[in-house]
DNA sequence: ATAGGTTGTCGAAGCGCTTCGACAGCTTTC
DNA sequence: GAAAGCTGTCGAAGCGCTTCGACAACCTAT
């Protein structure tokens, strides 16, 4: 392995000029940095990073907490890891990869060690064990979630109750007054997964508002679930128009069944995801649906960490602002006739 | 931040003696290494990794390559990671995420600042540009995927020859004569991807031997795409009964379209997949498959990659053996009356 | 009783880098 | 023309750990 003494010597000039000429902490003229450059690139040099951290107390790397679970859309948790990966790199640092296993034992390793000088947690519940150590784990993170009490806290997220609030604005504009909700698997609910209980509060108060009946069902997903779960939304409210779809794994079991007993998209019923626009376009039907901006999340969460990191920020709340694309499952509600 | 030192004090002891208590490399006495803990709880010590790094030029980190496109199916590459990192802390090490992008720099970069011991490398192409840097690195590397030549590589893949033989040989036996098959998306062929093509080859031999038709198409994914696939398909052999689908974002549109066109899935036509049990299970027809193993597989990976790094193990290829479920997506072929 | 092993602990060197203070050689200012 | 300020470079200290050799203290065998 070469050694910045090495380049230095190589170079003619001190070891600590080689190191500013990296760093560009000190101005150094014009001959001697390219000199610099020219014996960094001759003898392939690469500045050692557990000796770069030991000295500068800096990492470069960011840790990202991702869930172990994965009963909800795996997809938009890789497109975020990639994006964070990504954002990351542009930035000079690198991720490490760390699963939600370990827990809250994971904050205190990776920080408590230096490993790594900020984190990203993904998949944050309300009311999350590891939020008291990540405030006073005195480095950067940032959550991708919103939980109930975000003081002192960065969160990036989607603004889930606007996502709610739009979905059901959609269906009352075309008229519907039933509306059906499919959710995700009972178990997310269970653990108080932020995102899913937002977009429930969203949905149910623009519904109070607007005058609609919401019955909201979570759902296994796949054809059998699906197919319960549709029996018992339609028992219960026969006259249901409207379906809201918060679960990818439900879409197209939701598009057959209705095909299969001869209700029409869109014209007996009208079906609005709430998933990533690739869902939403492979479906059976063209899907009208509240995309997951997950490239954005994961590059906004990215930035404000970096930005705290530079002591260029405070911590602060980033709501994404949802978006609907109307494509061919939603239509006008059936008139009473 | 607690140091070593500080631990020492406290505990009474030399520095170098707490650092056998933690490393275990010389033996300590009981009374000793208990004082040691104790104070090692006491404090809330945690080494610091970039001093460890460069003390022992072992940084205790498996870089992880990941690929940045999404034309394959996601949910496989996560749960490798996921099962990657999983492990990898079972062994005491930690996961850095990299994605395709940075390319062969990424391997230099990564190899030659001591970033990272080891690496493992995913979505490997037959003659990818990555591998002779990976050869002479000096670093061991462990490949998810099988390049054409691996020599002085160490490998983990499904057995993807043995997988296309044996759909083609669960069809064979059930009757079938002209079989298609719906690939990747053309982007991965164009590529040269390893998994797709021995698929293909392993397919095409044991077809050959057991005097079967096989047409292949690649198909992008989607309803859309299907249709046009299948049409081609059924215009070219209209006596096709089997499928082969390798291309998850396929199999619920070809189901559907089968089924609109009044083609009952088993009894006149029969379908197997190379898919996750997920996609399987949750398909509307639960579908005949053979399985990917991406947790054995992301495991393997480690533990290959964790006895390389201990010494215990040379260079070597290990294929996973291919499993078929059968569900109710295959049957007879319709006799030819 | 003595030479030869063990066992458990310590001190010191050094891993490769960053960063601080010092300073030589300039230029500017009154 | 002396004082003051820049600019560009260097030397040295030190980040927190691992690891090597040294060496007491003890335990065998002869």
């Amino acid at each position: 392995m070469v050694t910045l003494a090495e380049v230095a010597q190589h170079a003619g000039v001190s070891a600590s000029t080689v190191s500013y000429v990296l760093s560009g902490k000190r101005s150094i003229s014009a001959t001697t940095r390219e000199r610099v450059e020219q014996s960094i690139r001759v003898l392939g040099y690469h500045p050692n990073a557990g000796a770069r951290a030991l000295a500068s107390s800096r990492s470069n790397i960011i840790a990202l907490m991702i869930p172990l679970r994965t009963d909800m859309y795996v997809p938009v948790m890789m497109e975020i890891a990639i994006a964070v990966a990504t954002t990351a790199r542009l930035h000079g640092y690198d991720v490490l990869l760390l699963t939600g296993e370990e827990g809250p034992d994971a904050v205190r390793r990776v920080t408590g060690s230096g490993l790594a000088d900020a984190m990203i947690v993904m998949d944050v519940e309300l009311d999350d064990e590891r939020l008291p150590l990540l405030r006073r784990t005195g480095r950067p993170s940032v959550l991708i979630g919103l939980p109930s009490d975000t003081s002192g806290l960065t969160c990036v997220d989607l603004d889930w109750a606007a996502t709610g609030a739009l979905c059901v604005e959609h269906l009352a504009t075309l008229g519907h007054r039933d509306v059906a909700v499919i959710g995700e698997a009972p178990a997310v609910y269970e653990r108080h997964t932020g995102f899913a209980e937002r977009t429930l509060d969203g949905l149910r108060s623009r519904a109070r508002e607007a005058g609609l009946r919401v019955l909201h069902r979570p759902c296994e997903g796949g054809y059998d679930a699906m197919a319960v779960t549709l029996a018992r939304i339609l028992d219960e409210r026969p006259g249901t128009t409207g379906f809201v779809v918060q679960n990818e794994s439900a879409v197209e079991p939701l598009l057959a069944l209705l095909r299969q007993q001869g209700r029409a998209v869109p014209e007996d019923v009208s079906v609005v995801g709430i998933c990533p626009d690739q869902v939403a376009t492979q479906a059976s039907v063209r899907l009208t649906s509240v995309a997951i901006p997950a490239q954005d999340m994961g590059r906004y969460a990215v930035e404000r960490l970096v930005a705290k990191l530079d002591g260029r920020r405070e911590d602060d709340v980033v709501l994404l602002a949802p978006e609907l694309t109307v494509r061919a499952s939603s239509g006008p509600a059936p008139s009473a006739g």
